[in-house]
DNA sequence: TACATTTTGGTACTTTAGTATGAGTGGTGT
DNA sequence: ACACCACTCATACTAAAGTACCAAAATGTA
């Protein structure tokens, strides 16, 4: 939000300059209209691209980018997250619970309430439906 | 590539047209140069976005596109693919057996296969190898 | 401080997953 | 015709995963 305003901001800047320099030059002959245009043209194509780039309007999910607001949604807790993000990695509950130092017991609730909150039966399924909501 | 000559082309006439159209309107009056600037700002604005969404030459690996040669390489069967990406979305043995109108016998059977090609201890790793490689 | 969550852990089971091993069937290439 | 391989299925286990229920600390917040 703020970065865009920031964009269009600069944007309607140079926009500005553009027009007094180029009006300035071709009143004084220093400068050929095509030039002008030309000059306007290239920088308009890049700020295309760049706008384009940052806005991403497109439809494909931006490959990452976190979600952190349906995290909440779903009540998902500090821990269970943690946990979830664990499973995604392929780690078992023993293996959680030594890396976490928590005992399986832990993880086993945790992961329980993770399948719970996110609707799955399975830990591969929670996965799926983790990686389609975005949130890991 | 094909497209991309064709889109350039047609750019490009583009420009020389706007230019002869600008000097024309300009020389006879009719046009002020802010306009004319404004009109190849916009043009090019939307050049610049459709040509970055048609040719893509950003790093981020395309989302998709399995890598069959990779399959091979690996040595996974139809069938052991198969299973694969049925665990990947989250199916219990029993699901995919029925799904795939086998037995949980089977199924068992080609998913030791995957763990033991894609050097995995679960499935759930399995699927984050398989990810990894692009062959899901 | 009182109250609500979160986090942690346990016990006792049930259900899936995964391993090991063997074996029959059907297709392909030689 | 025979060898080879993918595919199928079975039995018998072992090992994880998951459920249900409970309960005590730790943490955060009104």
């Amino acid at each position: 939000m703020k970065r865009t305003v920031l964009i269009f901001g600069s944007l309607i800047l140079a926009l500005l300059l553009l027009f007094l320099i180029s009006k300035y030059a071709i009143i004084s002959g220093t400068l050929e209209v095509e030039n002008a245009l030309g000059i306007v043209a290239l920088v308009f194509l890049l700020a295309g691209i760049f706008l384009y780039k940052g806005s991403k309007t497109g439809l494909p999910p931006p490959v990452d980018f976190i979600d952190h607001k349906k995290i909440k949604a779903l009540e998902l807790s500090k821990r269970e997250y943690e946990v979830l993000k664990e499973i995604s990695i392929g780690l078992s509950n023993r293996e959680i619970a030594d890396k976490l130092f928590l005992t399986e017991s832990t993880i086993k609730t945790h992961v329980s309430n993770v399948l719970v909150k996110l609707n799955a039966k399975r830990r591969t399924q929670a996965v799926r439906i983790a990686k389609s909501l975005q949130i890991i």
